[in-house]
DNA sequence: CTTAGTTCTGGTCAGAATGACACTAACTGG
DNA sequence: CCAGTTAGTGTCATTCTGACCAGAACTAAG
């Protein structure tokens, strides 16, 4: 027990932490169509040793809040997202039950299949990371501090958020085609769309582009593939990863 | 001189502090319309000494973060709004010349004329607090530390998330008439709307119903009172002042 | 008391955006 | 070459939006 009492436990300074939450698209046989995914690492300390909780950790002084963040990020799950946006930044008194911990939470959406392995590259054969259904009651009842409240913010602010091109080219990358971004607004929404009308709003912004080409090795009639320009986001909703 | 060289400031632990963006709907007579204010406090000490910054300061180990942002408004301005909401959390390295800093930003919309004194009560005769507009150059541009990009972020976030009914009730309180909610919008956006479209689109929504009331004392037709009822935003994203 | 001036409030109309859905095009696998 | 599946186009009715007209309701001036 490191402080004998309450009023000693708050006399010391906040400290400061970068957590991330980074949602995946990933197949969903339940719904049959995909939906939000997110690592979580195991805990090997306590408070809360063994539980499930965001990647995270302490925010060191020669680190800015991103560097902190997207570096704790990697060194725990092997994740390299293009872009980490803030989130929000948690301070209640009573978050962790040993010190006050002030926690400035990124987020992200990454895609499965990255060529920088972004996202499947998530340290393999280790047992501590894993992935989880990012609406899974089973896991959100079991997490450690608040992350169960930070996941369904993120959660919140993701749905109330969409906006046709801004979002869904974060999590797919240079070059996509018109399903791959409605598939995203599907799991993000909950609900599927039509897809004639989902092409003819989307094809109505001019921040998505043709490439003139086409994805090759599909069972079917190939697609074209389209590129997102445009800068829709003021510069800190979506800040670099360096 | 407290370090002798960066390096060694850049070892000391990250300080963390609380910032408050008030806006206030003020008329302005350059467009005959009214616009956004804010009040600024001169600062007493080194670094930027006698520039206007942001009302702020250190965070308490005892208070959360937005009760330190109130307290700490209330304290230097005598402001006290209802509602605060997070906008941001800066931590670049460079923010502050003496050491690292990470500041938390909170943020509320104010009605000039609140029963509890809330906008109008900057301490009078203090030199040291004043309302400027929120897009004067001549002003943002001798603010102390990284204040003027947290002003324009503010701006930015808050043309940006303009929905009908979430935000001016905010600024207006319990009851208020539609031409008070078209001024709150006329002022974000800058330019005119319509009064018979506006009051259609804003009837439309369920969150805005009539009071039955009337306000009296007006030089021509009176205008009717509404209320607003809704949970619209996030708990998150609006919190309540204890 | 009358009238001018201003704001409040409801209405119309044309054009734009949206949802539902039929239909054609293009590929793969058997 | 045919069946199956996805890509992409077109149409139609409905809803939403912006521009504007006009009457209602009050105050202030004379």
């Amino acid at each position: 027990m490191p402080f004998s009492n309450v009023a000693e436990r708050r006399e010391q300074p906040p400290a400061l932490a970068v957590s991330t939450v980074i949602f995946s698209l990933r197949d969903d046989e339940r719904t049959g169509r995909k939906s939000l995914w997110l690592p979580l690492v195991r805990r090997t300390r306590e408070p809360f040793r063994g539980q499930w909780a965001l990647p995270g950790g302490p925010l060191g002084p020669r680190d800015s809040l991103l560097d902190a963040a997207a570096n704790n990020l990697r060194d725990t799950t092997g994740l390299v997202p293009r872009y980490l946006e803030q989130l929000y930044a948690f301070g209640d008194l009573d978050r962790s039950p040993t010190r006050r911990m002030v926690s400035i939470v990124y987020w992200a959406l990454v895609r499965e299949d990255d060529p920088h392995g972004t996202a499947t590259s998530v340290l393999v054969d280790d047992p501590n990371v894993a992935w989880f259904r990012a609406d899974d009651p089973e896991v959100l009842g079991n997490l450690a501090f608040d992350h169960r409240q930070i996941i369904e913010y993120a959660l919140w602010r993701l749905r109330n958020k969409v906006e046709y091109g801004s979002i869904a080219h974060r999590l797919l990358g240079e070059r996509f085609t018109l399903a791959q971004v409605r598939e995203v607004y599907e799991a993000v929404l909950d609900r599927a769309l039509d897809p004639a009308n989902f092409r003819r709003t989307l094809r109505s912004t001019p921040d998505i582009e043709e490439t003139g080409e086409f994805l090759s090795g599909g069972k079917h009639r190939p697609p074209r593939l389209y590129r997102y320009t445009g800068s829709t986001t003021h510069p800190l909703e979506s800040e670099n990863i360096s």
